[in-house]
DNA sequence: AAGATATGTCAATATGGTTGACGTAAATTC
DNA sequence: GAATTTACGTCAACCATATTGACATATCTT
C-alpha cells in the first residue's frame, strides 16, 4: 500500500477544514476529489439524457453503442468485461439496439461462434451526437488551460484505473495515453 | 485480428456526421476523456461495492450517508437537489439508514416542518470506511504529481460541474475551491 | 468422441429509479 | 383568523437495469 502521510500543500487547508469528522490523521480522505468527482461525473452522463430519452433509450444503451461504434468488432465478451454487468443483462440491451438497426454483427471468421458488433450509420449518428454533447462540456472546462495541464489531468484520470486485469478495450485506451507521453506510436 | 479494419473509415464518416449536426466544423470528440471519465469513474465508485455489500447496502445508501455525515443539517429537500432524485426514491433508501441507525433527524428550530438529518458515530464509521477506500485510490494516483498539477485537476474536476443552478452543498463544494485556487468568486 | 468455449435464452428476483395522488403539520399570506 | 403554500411522508403502480441459476446450441480444441 501507499504512503499517505505526506500531503499536498495544496489541498492542505481544505482537508485541515474537514478533518474533524474522520478523526484519522494518518490518512485524511479526498473529501474534495471524491465530491468533485461525483458532481462532475453526475453532469457529465446527465448531458446526454434528454437526447436519449427522444430515442427511447436510457444509459445502458448510450454505453453499448458507445463502444461498439468506438471498438468496432468488439466481441460480446469484450463488451461484458468493459462494462461489467452479465450477458442477461446486456442480452436484453443489445437486442434493442440491434432490432432497431444501431448495431448489427457478424460471425467471426476465425472464430464463427463470435459474434463481432459494429455500429450502423445509424448508431454512429446517435454516438456522434451523444458525444458532442459530452465534448461541449470538456471543451468549455479546458477553455483555460494549458496543454501541459490538460495532460496532467489525463495521465490523473488514467492512473485512477484499475491495471490489475485490463480487459482489450482498456490496454488500448491506456496503450494511447502513454504513447501519447512517451512518444511511441501504439495504433491498432 | 480479422479483416475488420474499418476503424479509420468509421472516424472519418463520424466526424462527418458530428460536423453536420453540430454546425462545428473543427469540433473532434473528446473521445480520450470521456472513455477515461467513464473507466476512471466505474472503479472508483466500484471500490466501496464489497463493504456495502457486507452491511445490506447499495450504492444509494452510501450517497445518502456521505452526504448527510459530511454536511450535516442536511435538509431531506437539500438531498434531494443534489442527488437528483425524486423524494419516493429517497425515501426508502433514507427509511433504512434511521431504522438502522446510521443517521437521526431532528425537527428545524427556525422551521419545524423540516427534518435535519446526521450521521449517528455508525454512520461515520461507515463513511470514514468508503471514503478510505476512495482516498487510497486517489493518493495512488496522484502520488507522482506536483501540487501545482494536483491543483489544475481540481480545477477541471470543478470546472465539468454545471453553474446553472447550483445547488447548496455544491455551492460549498465551489466556494471552496476557489477559495483554494484565487480567493475570489466565481461566477463563469 | 469428448470437452471446453461463446453466445443466447427462459425464469425469477432485487435495486433503485419514475409518476401521480393524497395527507399532515407548520409556516406564510391575505 | 382563514386561506394558501411549503416541507415532508406515504401509498400504489410501474419501469429500467441489474442479479443468479439453469439450460440450449453451435463451434472450437484436444
Amino acid at each position: 500500500m501507499v504512503d499517505v502521510n505526506s500531503k499536498d500543500a495544496a489541498s492542505r487547508s481544505l482537508e485541515t477544514i474537514q478533518r474533524q469528522s474522520s478523526g484519522d490523521p494518518a490518512k485524511p480522505p479526498r473529501w474534495d476529489i471524491i465530491e468533485l468527482l461525483f458532481f462532475a461525473y453526475r453532469d457529465f452522463v446527465g448531458d446526454p439524457d434528454d437526447v436519449l430519452d427522444q430515442f427511447g433509450f436510457g444509459r445502458a444503451h448510450h454505453r453499448v453503442v458507445h463502444f461498439v461504434h468506438r471498438y468496432p468488432g468488439l466481441k460480446v465478451a469484450d463488451l461484458l468485461d468493459v462494462l461489467r454487468i452479465t450477458k442477461q443483462s446486456l442480452g436484453r440491451v443489445l437486442k434493442q439496439l440491434l432490432d432497431e438497426g444501431y448495431i448489427v454483427q457478424k460471425s467471426g471468421e476465425a472464430d464463427r461462434r463470435q459474434r463481432l458488433l459494429f455500429a450502423t450509420a445509424k448508431g454512429e449518428a446517435l454516438v456522434a451526437q451523444l458525444a458532442g454533447l459530452q465534448t461541449d462540456r470538456i471543451n468549455r472546462a479546458l477553455k483555460d488551460f494549458t496543454p501541459v495541464e490538460v495532460e496532467a489531468i489525463g495521465r490523473f484520470l488514467s492512473a485512477m484505473i484499475d491495471r490489475n486485469d485490463p480487459d482489450k478495450v482498456l490496454q488500448v485506451i491506456l496503450g494511447q495515453a502513454s504513447a501519447k507521453t512517451d512518444g511511441r506510436t501504439n495504433k491498432t
